[in-house]
Formats: structure tokens, sequence, C-alpha cells
DNA sequence: CTTTAAGCGAGACGGTACGTCCGGTCTTATT
DNA sequence: AATAAGACCGGACGTACCGTCTCGCTTAAAG
């Protein structure tokens, strides 16, 4: 699934008032200054004076724009959305699970990553978390056809919930890393994506279909 | 699962070195004042003079016993330990899991839960956040016997790994309620707890084997 | 004495730049919302951003052309001095001083009045110190036909200077109003005329003359 | 009459909260580096930024204890009040307003003094202007034996009110050197105190008494 | 039952960051 | 090419909390 830091292009101002100069320029040196500081020291050094001080710009000028830390991380992630993004196609609905997890673990695994103190920060700031809410419907909406693909192969049932598939393959991902906190498992990417396969090819992700009589069911579904 | 929110014995200090009288009332009053404030305002009005006030003690008291605020989110996620819990057992696995995710979901499903604001707060603060593995590390372990005894049943292969079982079940749940934010879904539970229960039936979370044969190894697995 | 508030035309720039037009109109509607925001708000939230707003002109409109708002005040004051002003003539110093005294108390006594504000201001900006300077040079100048006509009416002796007289009557009423800030006594401005009436009468209030020999004089006048 | 700086002692805190060690020694620090930067730059760089720096202290120390600029100056005027101070006594009435005049005159006269700046500031800061008011109340109390000695030998009449004999001679100064802004002239503290000595001798100058018929009463008295 | 020292209340302090207001300059877009 | 809109820099404001310190005083535990 990828994380929000994939991307650094930001594009353009969400409100195009003045599209040349220094407006836009002022913009780019703080979104950067705002992801150089979440690398180096995490959510809680981000304040607007360390922004500013970084971007070499005056406070009120963030204030002015973005208004509080919130914004800022809100505009850096919209910024960061990469539109050229897409998901793998192996051929396998579990290889394609594999190959989405494995983004997600190489997101999240390695320390404090950018990925992870953006989900962090959208914990403290409305702004953010909405902003990151959008960022994982994106995601989900273009995963979608992986699943659907994999209906079309027939390897899970037609009424397979692309987005049920995706959240329990990469779930665990998030649940070990994020909240469990272990220790990255290199097996942890291919464990969860097998488990998320099985269980759509067992009849178990579909939508909305509260599974008529669940153990004989999914046992003819497998069979 | 459960929530680190069910029980408010607060046994003992851990250093126990003024046992009786205002020493322990004092700290009664703290934590008491820590857990109404999180429920109330979140963890973002949760500051040191808050407490202090709301405990009618002197804010140099908290500083002296507990350091900082992560230290008396530590101690009340510790005291909050409930050691009474047990996992349920209803015969089957899908249902033990179902039992298990329900738990979970109620304690995360309505709005700003105690629970949620812990786990929100064990991102800002390190004691917590060890504090809270050690909760969620105790309650794998005590559910382990769910996925033992369908072992035992026959509802999963021998080498199937407790621990992966039950964070396939819950994952989904933390990971749609807390970080992708969606409104709650009553079938979540039991759709998360079928699909580990079908993933566990196939044999895709078995430890450390790296599964040779995916395909073919499953429907074995499953015949 | 009046005040620097009794006229409100506005008559022409001080550098007559462009008397027609949109120029003129602009300047107009500055000095106008200048006025009323002192009169509304006092000198504090005389800002330039205030003063801009009211007025329907940008800021930096109000840079260009006044700098500051000591330069609005100056600006003020100077378009307020009022031309048509006379001194009374009622026939004897004493009543004389009496209406100017009067004038003056009524411009200081009732609360916040503009007159006070921009004496106040005055303190805050050198331009509008200078204005008031000039606003007092040209009331005292006026003035002095009531201490001329009063020499030519035998009640004070041929050296007495005009401006001593003058200050000698209004002083009291702005110290006690403005800087001792006592509750406005309407008979302050009958007693203070009086004094410097009997001041004068007696030869105290001579131009320059070191008065040749106090003790005497003086024990006669008792006597 | 003085002014509200010819005393730098310091004496006690208003509230005697904690008298010994820093408590004191900050107190000490703030208000002299009040006084320093009020004679150095007037009223305007008197920020409370720069006192904190000044007096090498933090700015949440002066806004504890003192709340803003006005607070600093009212507790600088209160503590400026020299008990000590007592009014001279020549033996003759003119002659004690002289020297009462020349007081207020060096404290006035040359350039901008502590007495004109805290009397500048008292504009700015109601605390400041109350504090004021408070310190000339006292110096009018206290200079009241001045006009009451006069009368007991026979210099004015029973009637003369004390404070109306030291407004009249103090206030041109004030007037003149405050609002005027006219250079300073030598001989006007003894003109002033002159013409008020002659008013009070004319029977001006009396309490509350409207003064029965004006013209034929004055001109006996003067006669 | 006394001592004694751990713990508490109280107040002040240095310090960081907040979010706002205003003054004054400078840049961009318009007309 | 001039001007109006507006973004910017910089300084100060007043507030909230943080974490620390130094005093006395209470009081629980040990001798």
């Amino acid at each position: 699934m990828g994380s929000p830091s994939s991307a650094s292009d930001l594009p353009e101002p969400a409100v195009r008032r003045r599209t040349g100069g220094r407006a836009a320029r002022v913009r780019g040196q703080v979104l950067a200054a705002v992801g150089e500081l979440l690398v180096e020291d995490g959510c809680d050094s981000l304040t607007v004076d360390a922004v500013a001080g970084r971007a070499g710009v005056h406070r009120t000028t963030v204030y002015r724009r973005w208004r509080d830390v919130g914004g800022l991380l809100a505009d850096l992630l919209d910024s960061a959305a990469d539109d050229s993004w897409s998901p793998p196609d192996t051929g396998s609905l579990e290889e394609d699970l594999v190959a989405l997890n494995q983004e997600v673990f190489d997101a999240l695994a390695d320390g404090p990553t950018l990925t992870t103190v953006l989900i962090t920060a959208s914990f403290r700031f409305d702004d953010a978390a909405r902003a990151l809410s959008r960022f994982w419907d994106d995601r989900h909406a273009r995963s979608a056809p992986v699943v659907l693909r994999a209906v079309a192969r027939g390897e899970a049932p037609a009424a397979t919930d692309p987005r049920a598939v995706l959240v329990t393959a990469t779930a665990p991902l998030y649940h070990e890393l994020l909240l469990l906190r272990t220790a990255p498992d290199p097996a942890l990417p291919r464990r969860a994506a097998r488990a998320a396969a099985a269980a759509a090819r067992a009849g178990a992700l579909t939508a909305h279909a509260p599974a008529p009589a669940p153990t004989d069911a999914d046992a003819d579904a497998d069979g």
C-alpha cells in the first residue's frame, strides 16, 4: 500500500492565489522543513517555531498560511499524494498482497520513518488525521483491482469485498509494528498476505454477506 | 482481547516505601484524576497541572512521584491490568475469536473511549507505550488457550501460531477504528474473526513455517 | 481657549498636492476615520490598520501619505485649526477668563473627549505634539487681546504679560482634569479665572520684570 | 512638590509574601531595570521583554508578579513614595511656594526626566495613572502646612484652600513644560509662585466660598 | 512512645511554545 | 508604468505548561 512519504513533488498550492515567485517558494521551503524536522526528531519537535526557523521564514508567515502544526501536516500529506502510484500485478492474489505488504513493511519497519511519524502525528492533529484518511481511501480505491482481478481469475468468490481483503492483509503489519511495537519480522508481510488470501479464498471476506452457515459453507467454498 | 480500562483496583505502589495512609490515598486520587481527565478531554488536556488540580494535590507532589505525564499513564496502565481476565471458551475457534473481537470492538467503537485515548497517549509517551505493550503481551499470552484448544479440536494445524491467529483476528479492528477511522461496522468483529479462523484452518498462520507450496498445501490442510 | 476638536471642516491639505477628486476624498475619509476611532476607543486603538479599514482605504495608502499614526494626528490637528475662533469680550478681565476657562473645562470635563485623547496622543507622537503646540500658540496669540483690553481698562499693570495671564488661568484646569485626574468641579473654571485675574491685578504677571521689591509691594497689597 | 523620582530606596514589597532572599532581590532588579530603561529611552521602549532582559530575569517572572507594564510603573511609583519628604518652611508663603516650584521645575525642566516619563506613561497605563494620583494626593496633603502656616501668619484669609493654592502655584509649570512644551524659563517657578501667593492674599483661593461680591471685595483686598 | 526522615504544600523561577496583533517593507498582479 | 492588494519580516504581547528549586510543616514508620 505504500506510504504517504513516497512522493515529494509538492505540485501546486491548494489555493492558487499567487502562483509565481515568493509565495510558492515559501510554501515549498516550509513543507520541506516540516518533512526534515519530522524525520529528524519526530513529531514532538515539530513546533511552528522550529519549522519557521528551518524554513528561513518568519513565524507569523507560517501561522498566516497554515494556522497550526496540524495544518502543516495536512498540507504535507496532501501534497505527498503520489498520483503516479499503482498497485502490483503479479498474476496471483497472494503475490500481489505480498508486494503491497512489503511496501507497507518497508515504510514502517526501520525505525522512526516519515510514515510512522505522520501516523503518530495524526493522533494529535485532526487536520492531519483527515488528510491521512483521505490518503488511505485513495490507496484502497487504487488497489481494488488487485482483488477484482483475483475474482476474475476465480481465486475468490464474486462477492469478495476488495477493501476487506486489503485491510485484512495490511492490518497485522500496522498492528504489530505501530501498536504492539514488536520487532520487525521479515516473514510478517508474506504471512499476513497469505492469511488474507486464504480468507478470501474461503469466502470469509464477502461484502455485507453475513455468511449463512459459517462452518459448512466455508468447507464447501474451499473444496 | 478487552482493554486496559476494565479494572480500577490500583493494587499497590511499585516501591513500597510508605504503604499506609496519606501516600496511598494521594496515589489513588492522582490516578483517578488521570482517568477522569482522559475520558473527559482526551490526551491533550492531560497536563500535570490539571491532574494535580483535579486530584487536590500539589504540582510538585505529582512531579516527585511520577516524573511526568508518561509516568502517570504507565502507572495507570499497570494498575489497570485486570488479573482476573480470562478468554472466552465457546467450543469453537471462530466463536471464541468473535467474542474476543467483540470485546475489542466495544472498547474502541463508541467515541473517544479510555482505551482509545490510552493508545493515542502511548504514541506520545514512551513509558505509556511500554506499559501498553506489557498489557497486550499479557492478553495474548492469556488468550493462547483459545487457539491451542482449537488445535486440539482439529480446527487448525498443529503448528498454528496462537499469537498470529489472535493478531490476525483483532488487527483489522484496530486498523479500521483507530487508523482508518471508519465508522464502526457492527459486522466487523465477526467478519475479522471468520477471516482469521479461515486462515488458521487453511494453515496460513503456522509458526515460522514459510509454507512450502501455498496453493496445494492449503487445499490439503483444509481437506 | 477652546480645544482642537471644535472644528471639523478639514479644509485643505498642508501641502496642496491634488485638491480635487479622489485624492481629497481619500484624505477626508481617512481623517474622519481617525477622529471617529479616537472618540470611540481612545488613542490605543488608533492603528493604521484600523484607520484604513474604517476609511475603506488600503493600508499602504495610509503609509504612503501619512507615514504613521503621528502623521495622521498631526494632519487632523492642523486641519482642525478653527480659523473663525475669537476670544470672548465681556468687558471685564475676570469674566473673559471665566469664559475661556469654561470652554476648556467643557472640552476636558466629560469623559474621554476628543481633546483629551489628542493631548494624550501628543505624548506618544512627536508630530502630534508639535501640531498641538502650534494650536495652542495660535490660541494664546488670539486671546492676547483679552489681557490687552484689561490693561487698557486699567485692570492690570501695563507690563502684564498676556500669555502668563492666560496660562495662569487655564493651567489649573489642565492640571486637575488631565494630570491629577480629580473629578470635575464646576466651580473650578471661575476660581482659576479669579485667581489669575487677581494675580494680574496684583502685578504678579508682568513680563520679564523680576518684580522690583517683592516684599514691600506685596505687603502693601495685603494691607 | 518634588517628583516621584526623588527616592529610590524600594523599601518593602507591597504584599510581604517572601521578604528574604530571591523574591525581594528579583523585585529590586526589575524595578531598577524599569527606572533605567525609562530614563534611557523613554516610555516607548519600556516593554516587558526589555525590562526582563535588563533585570536578568525571565519574561514570565515579570508577567507573574506585575501583569503588565502598567503594573511595573505603578509598583515603581509606589515604591518611590519618599516617606521622608517634607515641604519647605521659609517663613513666607511666596518663598515656600517658590521652593516647591523649584523642585517641580528641576524635575521637569532638563530633558526627558524620569518624572516626565512617568507622567507620560500614566496616560497609557491606568495602573500608573492611579499610582501617580496617589503620589500627588500625598504630596498635596503633606504640603498643606505651607498654606496653613501662611494663614496663621495672616498672609491669606482663613478660608483659603491649601490644595487650591498649591495647584495654582504648580499648575503653570506642568502646563508650560509638559503640555505647551515651551523652553524652560528659569523665572517661571518664581512667577507662578508669586501669582499663586498674590491670588491667595486676594482671597481668590478660598474653599467652596463662591466669593460674595467679586469686584468690590477684590478691590478692597487690593487696596 | 518518641524520634526522624520521607513525603507534602506552597510559591517562585527559568524556559519553550503558543497564537495574536501591529508596524513597516516589499512583491506581485492589475489596469 | 503606477498603484492597490496582499504577503512578508520582525517585535512584542499575554498565556499555558513544563520541570526545577527551596522552604517549612505533617505524618507515617522505625527505633
